[in-house]
DNA sequence: CGAGATGTGTTATATTATAACATATGGCCT
DNA sequence: AGGCCATATGTTATAATATAACACATCTCG
């Protein structure tokens, strides 16, 4: 319930226990965590924070990784479908999953100035809409929950 | 709470009355609800389904409303603004709001296999979110909230 | 070895969106 | 009337996001 991002944390054990979950659950069900794929999940991991596709690609030139754009979508792709990195639809960016492994409906809160992204865990999304939809025999595949605002931290401190 | 779009209805009832609702909002707010703006949003009235913007661009085209991509975005963030229409962010596209000048946290239901969008009532993303956001002090401005599945209609004859 | 599956490298292109500047139109002040 | 401002449109060019398509490498399995 608590949205990690915003709040101050020990941030190197975040990425380095996120990863490590994330290595240990490739290896059980057989997924290739190749370097690209590793690498982009770790830039991800390194900001909560949505980064673009062309953001990531561009850190992936400077080490060598892959100069083309469908190497990193190709490795978003990957991550996404399984779960390890969330798109942010409003942003056209991607953030690190702040919750992989698990099946859970993500929902977002993101920061308008200094786009920070939390993830919050919520039932809300189907479960609110869900008897919405049912009205209407309406399945809910999938739901974005996306909220726009302002951090605490901007918010104490106005920047703009 | 009834979503528009997946029911059957007097659809042609639906567009003009919608139409004189905007029509009369404009005439009291002083906006200004040109021939292109007034086409572009009858072209996305016609339909309960997300049109991109060279969609509708491409139909301006054929009307001679408008040839060049900013033609369509301009009308497009008039329409917006106002609340006229509302954008899918998980589309990149755009659909009529059904309950125009009302103020709303609209929330969606799009059909992976017809495009359909239908719009749902729902105080679930500020009050769900909301309540969440508050341990954190995140100040919620807007939410975006999109569910993705297969509507009624789709369901009982599988097209795909 | 040969066939199939998976991942990467690369070129080219599609799709979505905006910047920037020119032109037009109408209200409003002097 | 003339000048001025705000708003809207026309147009060119380009930015930002994303994918198609094909070549090649590697690995596994029979
Ligand atoms: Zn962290
Ligand atoms: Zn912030
Ligand atoms: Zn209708
Ligand atoms: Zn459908």
């Amino acid at each position: 319930m608590d949205p990690i991002g915003f709040t101050n944390h020990d941030h190197a054990g975040c990425i380095k226990g996120t990863l490590t979950q994330i290595e240990t659950h490739c290896r059980e069900a057989g997924l290739q965590l190749t370097p690209v794929r590793r690498r982009v999940l770790e830039i991800l991991l390194h900001e909560h924070r949505a980064l673009g596709a062309y953001d990531i690609l561009d850190k992936l030139r400077e080490e060598g990784l892959g100069s083309q754009p469908p190497v990193a979508y190709r490795a978003l792709d990957f991550l996404v479908s399984h779960g390890f990195v969330n798109k942010i639809e409003r942003l056209n960016a991607f953030v690190a999953c702040a919750h992989p492994g698990e099946v859970h409906d993500p929902a977002f809160l993101i920061c308008r100035k200094c786009d920070g992204v939390a993830e919050a865990q919520t039932k809300s999304a189907r479960g609110q809409l869900g008897s919405t939809a049912k009205l209407t025999g309406f399945q809910i595949e999938r739901a974005v929950l996306e909220a726009e605002g302002i951090c605490p931290n901007c918010a104490e401190g106005p920047v703009v």
